[in-house]
DNA sequence: TCAAAAGTGTTCTTACTACACCCATGA
DNA sequence: TCATGGGTGTAGTAAGAACACTTTTGA
């Protein structure tokens, strides 16, 4: 009797950051087989001895070169249709990450080639990871109704405009950049004020603010579109 | 070199229903190791062709000897700590399951006995149990703000206060009868009524209802509490 | 006729929308 | 001095909170 069938269990990763004005995944050309040479989302396997919450930051750090203190990392959700790997039966952990923008990623390990690509033109990736991505895209844009998580996709210093254009490109929709800013500035805790200003964005100087510690948004972000 | 390492998956269950007044979770006695005779979730080993989704909709039945059917059933998340299982590796991929009344089920194949306990006396349970549970709850708190999923844990004709008491307890927090029958009644494609009424919560006829095919709840259930 | 629960109407307040308007900088 | 974006004020509206009040049954 088979008590304990055999899987292998991955962790993959959905990371997003905002380039040049478009939300982008990073996706990395496969070195090895299956799907040699196509795109897929990084990952890899789970190390026996280290956790789910573990493997996916290393994988992270591995595929990005990236210190995982300033990103954003949760678990999406979990994969695992008996043929979703044509090599045995896998089930995959897949993870969301979001960053601010970063340097063109290095290749890696397991990886031939690695870039940010935007979310929309984002298609045919290797295995399940065209649902997996989706569902990460998903998540991403339904909890910037209620947490401060757009954040995440902003320098560790950032102006109110700069988080607007976050909710702007992720959405898709424009919003009034003053209600906005009475908003985001009126909610507790979601901002903190440095002192300093900024022109980069052009125009008057604006506040240059940190993250709160508000771990929740009250009253939510409306989304209008 | 170890390719691919082996892992077992299991599909546990965070299965919540209203029972007495009370929101109560299902749980099993384990008649084997490890945790012989302690209090665990129900579930079991993923089989080796089976995708996730059905193993845990067949674990479901098995330990409730439920029609699948008539019950919300969704994926949680997915626990894998190295040690969380004494024999080896396991990571499982947790599900919650929200039924109306139940009748007490019948013991399973791996479990001694089988009862519904209030969630908040369910404490130390088998494995990392404890934490799942408290997860599952949590979702379905959460959800029940901006999905119709409350409607999960009525019987298929429901009053308004049915629903109603559904939200009390499940938020432990009195709602307003009288706007939330407003509220309920007014959102798009929640309610259908059945055009009878019944007298079996006393006073005035209630009006019967059946789930709509709304997905969620525009607008959200405030929450105050 | 009374208790109990269903269901409606009304007032008050909060928070979102839309937009007029002023402010502070670089070119 | 003018274009550009930062930031404030304010009127109108949608929706939640609180609660008075009427309706329809069983006992």
């Amino acid at each position: 009797m088979e008590r304990y069938p055999i899987f292998a269990v991955t962790a993959d990763l959905v990371v997003l950051t905002i380039r040049d004005d478009r939300l982008c995944a990073l996706v990395v050309r496969r070195g090895e087989a299956p799907f040699q040479g196509e795109w897929a989302l990084p990952g890899g396997f789970v190390r026996p001895d280290e956790d789910l919450d573990r493997a996916a930051a290393r994988e992270l750090e591995e595929e990005t070169g990236l210190a995982v203190g300033t990103v954003h990392l949760e678990q999406l959700r979990s994969y695992g249709a008996p043929a979703r790997d044509p090599r045995q039966r896998v089930v995959t952990v897949a993870y969301l990450a979001l960053a601010p923008d970063l340097p063109t990623p290095k290749a890696g390990t397991d990886a031939a080639d690695a870039r940010w690509v935007p979310v929309e033109r984002a298609r045919s990736l290797a295995f399940d990871h065209d649902a997996i991505l989706a569902d990460g895209v998903e998540r991403a844009r339904a909890k910037l109704e209620y947490t401060p998580l757009a954040t995440a996709f902003c320098a560790e210093e950032f102006t109110v405009a700069e988080l607007r254009r976050v909710y702007e490109l992720v959405w898709g929709a424009e919003l009034d950049p003053r209600n906005f800013h009475r908003k985001v500035t009126g909610a507790a805790n979601l901002l903190v004020p440095t002192g300093s200003t900024t022109t980069r964005d052009g125009g008057r100087p604006a506040q240059l603010f940190r993250r709160g510690t508000a771990t929740t948004l009250h009253p939510p972000m409306p989304r209008t579109a």
